[in-house]
DNA sequence: CAAGAATTTTAGAATCGTTCTAAATAACGA
DNA sequence: TCGTTATTTAGAACGATTCTAAAATTCTTG
């Protein structure tokens, strides 16, 4: 394979990647620079599989996949399941919630202390709680 | 077909089918009854289908399909999606929230009452809000 | 009750997102 | 560099769900 050309972006990614224990492989750091490039996405294989074509990314499918579920792990990405018909890998790993777009299948961050949340029930058995999704859904 | 015995259970039903504006075939008023006889419940179409075959309701896959849509539209049902894998569908219809044991992949209900939003931002643009999910991921 | 119209059921095919397989390739560490 | 281990890949396989179009049932009207 020819050599990677080592710019500023990709040493950032490169570092998340090692600090992740995660080979920085050709086809991973340039997902992960798509992925982490600028502010928060909400994206899913497919989505990114086409994004990585077009930027003459020459990677499979498969790939994609692995990549998106090596980094979710990692703890790189978060996995959310809202509609069956596919799952969306948030690059936003923070506590935060979502508004939901019915219509469009669109997925919008809301910050964590934007939602207050005065009472939860405790977990049945004293389970432990592994996370809180508020997730709101916009009809329109 | 065999004359339909109509007991109270299913008078109960049948005026529920025919309340939402559905013939009230042989096939729904069995499902209906696996569905709604007693307590609140989340099931799959799988599920269903399952529970149909044991109890000797002959019915077909896509009748299930069929019938669990056709009762999430007229209100009878909510459909719930958490799992990427497979969608359940809920016979408690008013507002509740829910717990997810992730590793057995059970949902259980969390009384409205039970959550208290104290704060929650408006949604973009002034857009309307269908609905509001929590839902508790338990990890054990 | 008898048609006829409208709706529902059904088996099996098709779809589609995702996972699997196993062979080729690339990254790593000594 | 070499051996080991991890990753990539094409394509097959999978599984939940939807579709098709023909047969059966339900409802309506007379
Ligand atoms: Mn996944
Ligand atoms: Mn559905
Ligand atoms: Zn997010
Ligand atoms: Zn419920």
């Amino acid at each position: 394979m020819r050599q990677k050309k080592v710019s500023a972006a990709n040493v950032t990614v490169l570092e998340r990647l090692r600090t992740a224990g995660l080979r920085p492989t050709r086809q991973r750091l340039a997902l992960a620079k798509l992925l982490f490039a600028r502010g928060h996405r909400h994206v899913s294989a497919e989505q990114l599989f086409n994004e990585a074509k077009g930027h003459r990314v020459d990677v499979s499918l498969a790939t994609v996949y692995n990549a998106l579920h090596d980094f979710t792990a990692k703890g790189l990405l978060r996995e959310i399941s809202i509609d069956s018909s596919s799952s969306y890998f948030d690059t936003n790993t923070g506590n935060h919630h979502h508004f939901y777009f019915e219509r469009s299948g669109h997925l919008e961050d809301i910050d964590d202390n934007q939602v207050e949340i005065a009472a939860l029930p405790e977990a049945p058995g004293g389970a432990e709680i592994s996370r809180v999704d508020v997730i709101i859904r916009i009809r329109a």
